[in-house]
DNA sequence: CTGAAAGCGCTTACAG
DNA sequence: CTGAAAGCGCTTACAG
């Protein structure tokens, strides 16, 4: 890159010192009582030169990059790219920038994300964090960098964190499949210790035992992050072909995704034959040949909420952890009718 | 944030110059000739201490940040989010990160989002630009800072760029309607002068020409960026109720998703009274009533060569520009079926 | 109202 | 083989 102009080149041009210049530039002329004449002079001079500050000087300086850590598990995944979209728009108009990373579910990748981005001085991280990492999580809580925990969380760490209430989101979307009469109802869920998936798979096991239907055990299947294709191919293709449930809840758009291929490729019909209900949203929800239901999550909500709670405490870093719960609601269409 | 060890406190700690620790920490252990007891005691001592060099030091010292500014219309469309976890992922290898920004196809908020990257010293740019902003890419270059164009490009600008061949891709789309013996061919395009849509306009007409199917203006839907849906739901609507013709030629996948609502929402049967196709992905096409057929263009292939390009710049600043022309190929399945 | 100076944490030519 | 020193471009307490 060619020589930039710098601070010191435009007091030099007007035969000041930089440190009037500093101040005009930063708007503390009035701490700095620095005359008005003088402010004019700088402010033409500095546009003259096309001065822009050097960034990453200020930072040097001052400790505070203006940047944040993003991580989640798929930025290609639209669940997190949405989220991202609204945490870029919110973090702009803060004067922040983001830089972002894909960890895969995977608690080695997270931790050489954290890292590299610590390694860069990021002001803050919002995390979606794999499974098995809230050591790394508290590790950053020891150093004393402001991080906020979205979708997922641990249970006891304290920490701010933006999610909604899984386990009564699930359990609404399993009551409403007993109100349409289905009986035998599977579930298709990652197979991870990460709480928010817990509480999704006891949200519905608590409506089956409220309602008085029994839980089958190989009604819930469990698919492995890295192995999601094969194990809905083989584990929740055993339930459906020959077809032993008359429900179906899908624990993320992934997972619903992936089972739709195959119940389509079944030609199971729906919701005749087997009523769908998905957690979060994908573009295929609208288009299935039976317009899937779904449980919304707000992810404006949870990128300003975790945008806000990483300012707040940016701003303030004694104050003590918040847990932000946002709205999730049942979107009702076609695909978890109530006639078999 | 705690106070982090810096690269003088583990010299101070084992009584040496800071020097020396920079150089093994940058495995320049050989150039200063460093003492391999020396070089064992440091790497000691930097364990221990548990010391990660700030990256801010480094880049302000070596004027250059590792960091790459990717720019698009809108990171949570698929297209780009893809996209996007391709160049973080080969940008990671090479130790590169990247801050992205979505300009909305706006040209003021990609200039906005160029400085804020510029005064951050970002090493490169990847960038898909918006409308007439050819101007704001040549600023860059005469800056000799490295930028790589993305999916769309200006004519006789000389920058690195990736892109597929978009009159070629759509001739070839146009050709297999025609084959399955569509004659009222519609195309629903983006109202731009941007010159990859323009190429795409060209493919439709060339084709329609030279089967001898008269081109008619009011089948060339234009929708603009801003008010797609308003568009789509108007314009397009037009020609579709009463139905006008028996193919319709989709530009992009958001246009392709939005027009596919409407034709949904109409209850017109596809294939059997319209043919469709798309450019671009989107889980939609898959769950489509009739599977929607498309070009497919290789997204690996953009971030891959994109990140490639950027790298070779960055090792060799004069080398003369280069357009990579990557694959599309068109997935033929139900949508553009040949019966009427 | 304005300037000189120290210092943020690095790298690297230079001297020894 | 190792150390002292300058300098990257800023900010800010201090002195005048």
């Amino acid at each position: 890159m060619d020589k930039k102009t710098s601070l010191k080149d435009v007091a030099n041009h007007i035969g000041v010192s930089a440190a009037l210049v500093s101040y005009v530039m930063n708007g503390k002329e009035r701490e700095a009582r620095v005359s008005e004449e003088m402010v004019k002079k700088i402010k033409i001079a500095a546009a003259e030169l096309n001065y822009q500050p050097n960034l990453i000087a200020k930072s040097l300086k001052m400790g505070t990059t203006k940047t944040i850590g993003l991580i989640v598990a798929d930025i290609s995944n639209p669940f997190f790219s949405n989220i991202a979209r609204i945490i870029e728009d919110e973090a702009k108009k803060q004067g922040y920038v983001v830089i972002f990373g894909s960890s895969d579910e995977n608690a080695a990748k997270q931790s050489d994300l954290i890292d590299v981005f610590t390694t860069r001085l990021v002001d803050a991280f919002i995390i979606a964090p794999a499974m098995n990492t809230v050591d790394q999580i508290q590790q950053i809580l020891d150093k004393n960098v402001p991080v906020v925990l979205i979708d997922r969380f641990f249970p006891g760490l304290d920490v701010d964190c933006v999610h909604i209430d899984n386990y009564n989101a699930s359990a609404n979307a399993v009551k409403q499949l007993v109100k349409n009469g289905r009986k035998k109802i599977g579930m298709l869920a990652y197979d991870t210790t990460q709480l928010h998936m817990q509480e999704r798979k006891r949200g519905y096991k608590a409506i089956l035992k409220e309602r008085n239907i029994r839980f089958r055990k190989e009604w819930l299947v469990e698919a492995s992050y890295q192995e999601m294709d094969k194990d809905v191919a083989t584990k929740l293709a055993a339930i459906l072909q020959p077809l032993q449930i008359d429900a179906l809840f899908f624990a993320t758009n992934s997972l619903a995704v992936a089972g739709m291929k195959a119940i389509s490729k079944m030609g199971i019909r729906v919701p005749g034959e087997l009523a769908i209900i998905s957690f979060d949203e994908s573009e295929a929800f609208d288009f299935f040949y039976s317009p899937v239901t779904y449980v919304s999550q707000s992810l404006t909500d949870i990128g300003r909420e975790a945008v806000r709670l990483v300012l707040q405490r940016l701003h303030n870093k004694s104050r003590k952890h918040h847990t932000v719960i946002v709205e999730a609601r049942l979107v009702v269409r076609e695909s978890c009718g109530n006639n078999l």
